[in-house]
DNA sequence: CCAATTTCCTACCGATCGTTAGATAAGTGA
DNA sequence: TCACTTATCTAACGATCGGTAGGAAATTGG
């Protein structure tokens, strides 16, 4: 069977650098032109590696979730509740400031708003960011049937209030906020954990 | 002197109209086909009366400012530290929530990443952001000198801190996330207000 | 009524958008 | 060597991008 002519560049890392690309630019402001030339492949080669451009940016995003973003299933793992909310906050305090690589999160800022055509973009982007809040409720449901939380807890609550501090992180973090900065307002965060529950709904 | 034809569409409607748009699509996402549609106005009507689309979203921005957004210059102006807190958390979840306009921030989904082109507008949206976590400082530093906070208290933190808060809660909001649901994120935030300083570094 | 001024609309500008033909090059299997 | 397959490139596609000429229409002051 013939086999053509080989690849000459390396997917994984064209997808890697595709990934920077849509992570400083998000999905709309990152064109076809800028990815071609920080992948460093022609337009054709893109299209016959990964199809097109909303392809390109859900295999990117894969890639976010289980590389840069992979902290968040780690934290997740963690065998108490105190250690993942500790690891979660600073584990992304640190990963949406990281050193090597775009500010901010690919969840948030990668299309938090858009035109038109790209709006099943964003959608996938609110299911992703609505997937890891579920995972945080879990836990929590689960750290709460462990007697682990106050009584009266609401794991649904705790998960959307610090999934808010984290994307607040993160927008912070887009808006060029140092490591440190973000790292204080993790620990701020720690220092008043676990919120109590609203005694008046108890 | 001649007075030249008249105008026939209301400048202020159509800027708000205008306001709609960049808040639900962004800067980018916002095209000015998308504007001239909305606004009820043609292309050369638009250019005329506002420059062009980086001067009608500077404006639009301003309008925001003190339209919707005008509930974060009232807090500041609350007599106590926590009349301010509790005013700015309350009135920022209903405002990311407003049934009457789209749901989020412009200044955090206006151009939280963009390309090129865009960038000015997205620079101009981080000082923005920076100045309303300047004034909650300067606002934070006078509840610290008036004793309304626990000592050791640091005004940036805390205005990083709550910042955040604001952000995550406008990150939840563009996803869709209720107005129900973004109340609790306020009230959890409240109800462990203030974070205690951390007595490692004091 | 006429000149001056300003807005109106249609039609178009060059540039860029995402995407793809079509030809050529480089490899494999027979 | 020759067919076959796949990747490579240049060059282009139609659509849309932000922005603008140019002329008709509507007002004012003389």
């Amino acid at each position: 069977m013939a086999m053509g002519r080989p690849r000459e560049f390396d997917v994984d890392k064209a997808l890697d650098l595709a990934l920077q690309v849509f992570w400083s630019k998000g999905y709309e402001g990152a064109s076809i032109a800028d990815l071609t030339e920080t992948m460093g492949i022609t337009k054709p080669s893109l299209y016959a590696a990964f199809g097109n451009k909303e392809e390109l940016f859900r295999k990117a995003l894969d890639k976010y979730v289980d590389g840069p973003g992979g902290y968040f299933q780690v934290a997740l793992a963690k065998p108490n509740i105190r250690a993942v909310v500790e690891h979660m906050l600073y584990e992304s305090a640190d990963a949406v400031t990281g050193p090597d690589h775009p500010p901010g999160c690919l969840a948030v800022q990668g299309a938090l708003t858009c035109g038109d055509a790209a709006e099943s973009i964003k959608q996938e982007l609110v299911a992703r960011r609505a997937k890891g809040e579920q995972d945080l409720r879990e836990r929590f449901e689960r750290a709460i049937a462990e007697g682990e939380l106050p009584e009266g807890s609401d794991a649904a609550d705790l998960a959307a209030y610090l999934s808010a501090i984290l994307q607040g992180m993160a927008v912070q973090a887009a808006g060029g906020t140092t490591r440190e900065q973000v790292r204080k307002i993790a620990e701020m965060a720690l220092r008043t954990w676990p919120p109590p529950p609203d005694l008046a709904t108890v």
